[in-house]
DNA sequence: CTTGACCTATGAGCAAGACATAGGTTTAAC
DNA sequence: GTTAAACCTATGTCTTGCTCATAGGTCAAG
C-alpha cells in the first residue's frame, strides 16, 4: 500500500504519514524498483496505535519511547502510566490557563461593547490599556476570600 | 534603563524583552559609546501595553498591526475589536479541545487503574490499544440523541 | 510521447520565546 | 594594573507536530 492510500484509509494527510515515517515511527519497506514506500498491514496497525496514543495526549517523543521499550522486550505499560500522569498534569494546566484566558477575553469584549473608540493620542489603544480584569483569578482564592 | 532592569521591573525575562526588541515591538535607543540598549519610560509604557495585549490573547503579530495602525494616525480600536473576536473564537475552540482531551485522559487513567499490564506480544501497548473512549463527544449530539 | 497524478527526499515555515555562542564592557576587588 | 564577575550585544538554533515547497523520478492513460 502506498502513502496516499494508507493516509486515506486512516483519515490523515499523506504528509502526516510521511512525517511519522521521517521520524521513524513507521518503517515501511522501500520498493527496490522505484523506492516507493510500501506500507504493510503491520505498518497500518502501527499507525493506528500512533493515532490512538496521540488522541490520549502522548507526544510523538513519548510514543517513540513507548515503542522502543516494547521493542526491547520490556512491557511498556509502566512507562505509559507514568507518562500519561505527567501529560495529564500539563493538560490540566493548559486547560485552566485557557479557561482563564477565555474568561478574560469575554470580559473584555463585554466591557468594550459599551466603550467608545478612545482617541489614540498618548496611548496606543485605549481599549486594551483601560481594560480592567475583573475575572476570578483562582477558585482557591475565591474560596479563601469567603472567610475574610 | 538597561534590559535586565526593565525585565525585572515588568516581571518578565530579559530574553522576552530582547525578543520584543528583535521583532521591533520595542525600539530602544542604542548608546553610542557601548551599543547597550537604553529603555526609556516610553519603552516601559510600550512594554506594559504589549503585556496587557498578550494577556488578552493577542498574538505578537496582532500587536504589531495594532501599533502600526496607531502610528499611522488611525484609531486602532476597530482593528482591536475585530482581532479579539477572531482570537476569542480560536481560544474557545482550543478550550473545548483541551477539555475533551483532559476528559479522555482522565477516563483512560481511571480505566487503567483496574487494568493489568498486558503482555506486550503482538501489540505495542495493550493499555493504549484497548482504551475505549466513553467520554461524551459533543453536547450537541448528546442533546440530539434524546429525541431518537 | 506527453500530460497528469503520483511518488521520493529534504529544507523551510509556523509561535513565542528560551537557550547557546562568541564576543565586547564595566565595575569592583586584589 | 589586571583579573574576575556580571553585565551587555547580535545572531543562530531549539522546541512541537505537522504543513508546505522544492526538485526531481515514476507510472498509467490517451
Amino acid at each position: 500500500m502506498l502513502v496516499k492510500q494508507l493516509a486515506k484509509l486512516m483519515a490523515v494527510t499523506p504528509d502526516t504519514v510521511r512525517y511519522y515515517t521521517r521520524v521513524k515511527l513507521l518503517n515501511p519497506m522501500s520498493s527496490d524498483s522505484n523506492g516507493y514506500h510500501q506500507y504493510s498491514p503491520a505498518d497500518q496497525k502501527r499507525l493506528r496505535f500512533i493515532l490512538s496514543a496521540r488522541q490520549l495526549g502522548f507526544s510523538v517523543k513519548d510514543i517513540q519511547n513507548i515503542i522502543q521499550e516494547s521493542e526491547q522486550g520490556n512491557c511498556p505499560c509502566p512507562l505509559t502510566r507514568k507518562l500519561i500522569s505527567q501529560r495529564l498534569l500539563e493538560t490540566e494546566a493548559l486547560f485552566q490557563e485557557t479557561l482563564k484566558l477565555r474568561n478574560r477575553m469575554q470580559s473584555a469584549l463585554k466591557q468594550w461593547d459599551s466603550a467608545p473608540n478612545g482617541a489614540s493620542s498618548e496611548q496606543v489603544c485605549s481599549l486594551i490599556e483601560t481594560f480592567v480584569d475583573t475575572t476570578i483569578v483562582d477558585t482557591t482564592i475565591a474560596e479563601e476570600s469567603h472567610e475574610s
